[in-house]
DNA sequence: GTGTCGCATTGATGCAGGTCAATCGGGCGA
DNA sequence: TCGCCCGATTGACCTGCATCAATGCGACAC
């Protein structure tokens, strides 16, 4: 499950000037070098169990997990999504809440976590750019508390489309907002009716739903092509086009 | 709405040792006297309002706040409980995503937002409790999500009244694991519906259908008593006993 | 090609919680 | 003391999503 890569340096790394390093200067660069390692977990496999004792934090540099908490009765929710850039861990807590697994082979950028800590307690830079991460995911969850708790099942797919589009967005920096995109579903039905605090079934009407509604395309299952974003962005909208939230 | 009270010295201050000033030193401390002010917002009262600049950043020292999101066609969710220590507001960041409430008088503590900026990027022992307190935030978000996307109406209500007596036990210091315990709810029915993603109706059924199975008695409907929290607890697990989450 | 395995879709039906509406009841001002 | 107001409760009914079950369909082995 896990295989260890060569080193690649920080300076050649994908995620450098969006991950906990970003604000680093060369000088932590370097110490950071010295800790790191890289480690890939194949699709499916576990990156941290609830309550298991973390060694190491990590940022995600390829691939994608999820975070999510199963309960006894076997439901199960995610609250997290993570993409490349995104940081697993926390300083000061050994174990996570929650199960975090990747659902694609996921390549992560491993610390020692004491040896991070210790990194963080010296560098201004690396913990504030982990605060300004963690104010970010709040706000994330907090707008995820709002779909899981009032929006509707079309709405909820509408959104997690969106979400989506608007990350892809900001990689390559265009400005989605209107016009034909092209999306690869990181995730399962399963996967996106747990994300979403719905069934498969349901989940999967929704698509169909769009689907004779000419909102979305689904070229393969894996696949979504939408015509015009513009029109997708209506949905989220109330009879006065004014945005619902 | 808002009445400035005259200034009282940290050291006497109620949540000097959990709030975000908590791991200062008498040098960091003193440095806050000199940025902060005292503010009462009455009960209703507006204490920040989504997308509105705010100059300032607080703890609540004294009463009950929301975060909540309220959509253009009335759907209301609470994201967030503020009670006594808790933070309101970001460095980085000028505005709040989400609207912050008085439900009951609120006394903050607050600093003007340049000022407590600089302070955290000159003090590592406050950039260090912010980040402890935003990663516990994130944590109470995500068991919040967990409960709005996966748990029933009953299951719902019985861990916001357990969330209510942790929270009160660990103010005390005792560990109310079972046992009888009184509650004031710092909520209204409809807070509590917003809090738990369910209608005021459905609430209201729940602590009826609570009542009339023994599990709490309510002798106003703004107090609740446990005969016995284990029992209580019960209710979290699955017929193996073994904790649903 | 054909079997099969794992996801996804579709259909039929049930029910938890929402909606609409009436009533209750405690607090408070006149 | 009375009447009013507002939050809470209760009742009747409805509906959106869950549940249970069958079918479809692409990938992959043989």
């Amino acid at each position: 499950m896990n295989i260890r890569l060569a080193k690649t340096s920080c300076l050649d790394c994908p995620i450098r000037h969006r991950a906990v390093c970003a604000e680093c200067d060369d000088a932590e660069l370097a110490l950071l070098e010295t800790i790191k390692s890289y480690v890939t977990v194949t699709k499916g496999g576990s990156i941290a169990e609830a309550g298991e004792t973390l060694t190491h934090v990590s940022s995600v540099v390829a691939g994608c997990a999820t975070i999510s908490r199963t309960l006894a009765d076997g439901r199960r929710q995610m609250v997290g999504l993570l993409l490349p850039s995104d940081f697993i861990g926390r300083p000061g807590r050994a174990s996570s809440a929650f199960d975090i697994e990747a659902v694609s082979d996921v390549t992560l950028c491993r610390f020692e976590r004491r040896a991070f800590e210790k990194l963080v307690r010296s560098s201004p830079n690396v913990a504030r750019r982990l605060l300004t991460m963690t104010l970010d995911e709040l706000d994330v969850a907090r707008d995820w508390q709002v779909l899981l708790g009032r929006l509707t099942a079309r709405e909820r797919v509408v959104r997690f489309l969106l979400s989506l589009i608007r990350r892809e967005a900001q990689e390559d920096g265009s400005d989605q907002r209107s016009g034909p995109v092209e999306l690869e579903l990181p995730l399962s039905r399963e996967a996106i009716a747990d994300y979403l605090g719905l069934t498969i079934e349901t989940t999967s009407r929704q698509f169909t739903a769009l689907r004779k509604d000419g909102l979305i395309r689904t070229p393969t299952a894996r696949s979504v092509s939408v015509p015009d974003v513009s029109l997708l962005i209506l949905e989220t909208m109330d009879d006065d086009g004014a945005p619902i939230a």
